[in-house]
DNA sequence: TTCTTATATAGGAATCATTCTTATCTAAGA
DNA sequence: TCTTAGATAAGAATGATTCCTATATAAGAA
């Protein structure tokens, strides 16, 4: 998902946040690097044009956006955080042997998902988002 | 779920391991527990009446837990690391406001979803297992 | 039962992701 | 242009987890 510099300022700015270098990038960063970097991943790619910004900004900065709905965090059983710049609906598909989570879009499933739930009509709690953790294995090795 | 100490060391020896009292003891603090626990809830568990053991067998001891299939490690989007000892297919209800994760188990879903992705056939990946991430927040406040 | 040894653990140092602290800087409204 | 609330840099600190290695032990063999 590619994104201009104008859309990413106007993101930032829709979201109530000061419009600064740093935020620019690494919003840019997990918007360009796609398939849920980890704040390593976005740091390597910004320090290229952007040596200067610090690590601990990177790990500010996600937080803000994460806190501002321009990012999602990803589950995982791994120790290092994963982001999302996708805010769409969608479901992901963890690699059992590698870290590679790929997207899964399918608007018929959570049709039927919401239906499904609105028709269990779970009494203790309300439900907020629904997410599948599909686990499998890629037959290609492709990206 | 309470297991009384040989199915306990029954399940180590059915999975292929030396049977410990280290591994005695953390595998029953996973059953009992309940509800996702730490490794640091383990720990505090057993230190009770196992003072002795050493912080680094804990965390190795759950990996061999892992690898052996007797226990699962459960996605999250905090820094620490949750164990379940249900084995069992069921999904995950989150708190969006707290560490609270509960079991969701429902078959007529599991079902559905089986029968859904059996005649979705997708292509370029093996599906291993599937759970939900449910996120939302409970009415109540009981455990 | 004792012996043997492959494997597991204790104890503590080390690592790594992340958070915290504080002096300095700057975006953006007045 | 001025002002200042809020953001960042730099590096120390933290917390979860892993690593290292000398010692201990489970469990099969004798
Ligand atoms: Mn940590
Ligand atoms: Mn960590
Ligand atoms: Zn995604
Ligand atoms: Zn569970």
């Amino acid at each position: 998902m590619k994104l201009s510099s104008e859309q990413i300022n106007q993101k930032l700015k829709d979201a109530g946040l000061r419009v600064t270098p740093q935020r620019h990038a690494i919003l840019e960063a997990v918007y360009t690097l796609g398939n849920h970097p980890s704040a390593e991943q976005v740091i390597d790619y910004i320090r290229v044009n952007h040596p200067g910004i610090a690590t601990g900004t990177v790990y500010n900065v996600l937080d803000v956006l994460v806190d501002s709905r321009l990012v999602k965090r990803v589950k995982t059983d791994k120790d290092a955080m994963r982001y999302d710049a996708i805010m769409n609906r969608h479901h992901h598909i963890y690699c059992a042997e590698t870290d590679r989570i790929e997207d899964y879009f399918d608007e018929e499933l959570d049709d039927l998902l919401q239906s499904y739930f609105r028709k269990k009509n779970l009494q203790n709690f309300k439900i907020e988002d629904i997410i599948l953790q599909i686990k499998g294995n890629f037959n290609d090795n492709s990206e």
